[in-house]
DNA sequence: TTTATTCAGCAAGATTTCTTGATTAATGGC
DNA sequence: GCCATTAATCAAGAAATCTTGCTGAATAAA
């Protein structure tokens, strides 16, 4: 129980760093007008194929894309299950607090 | 106005970024349930107190922590906030698609 | 005032992540 | 088959991030 929650940390790491990129953000924002071939992302973010292969390949790693080949073209695409998975990452970090300070004092 | 957007994402990369590392995922679990200060945290932790500034320091640069100093303790509280930021984030990923690939062919 | 406690910040080294250029694999046109 | 195109992967170096030990500031108690 305890065991699930840090392999629960892992992936939220895992989504989190993975968003915590430039480069990365800007695939994500591309992507949600639609699936794009690789050989576009590359035109429009002007930047090196290995460059933009490493980050496509850290945001499917953690789900956040899905690919398809077609023909020569590689398709990427967002996806929407993950979005589902942030909102309840961003849900458990709501705070079940009582604002007070706690009564006991610390560290005596 | 695409300014405004690069703004935005250095903005979305330092959310991003803070919340993508284990031990500040878990002092975020820690204040869930309230305010505490850095003492009782390093004790939970079992970690160095340095090691811990740094990692609070990172999480209160990102909004996500607020603290207060009382007398010789300082106290960190979790943002609700910023909580609401990261609900918005969330939401823009979510697909404007059409799930059909593109009409155009790329990189004729 | 002296001393102990709590915490922030710095500097150096360790570790992780990212970039670049080259190579490789797969596909389709000739 | 041969060549061009598209994209993944690898290795080496560059850059960013994290850890550790130390120092210093603020507070409070003796």
């Amino acid at each position: 129980m305890n065991q699930l929650k840090v392999r629960d940390r892992t992936r939220t790491i895992q989504l989190f760093h993975a968003l915590s990129d430039e480069t990365r953000l800007q695939l994500l924002e591309l992507l949600t007008d639609g699936e794009q071939c690789v050989c576009d992302l590359t035109d429009t973010l002007k930047t090196g194929q290995s460059r933009l292969s490493f980050h496509l390949k850290t945001l499917k790693d953690a789900g956040l894309l899905s690919d398809r080949r077609d023909g020569r073209w590689v398709y990427y695409a967002l996806n929407q299950e993950v979005i589902e998975e942030l909102d309840e990452l961003i849900k458990g970090l709501k705070s079940k607090a009582h604002t007070a300070p706690r009564q006991t004092r610390p560290c005596d």
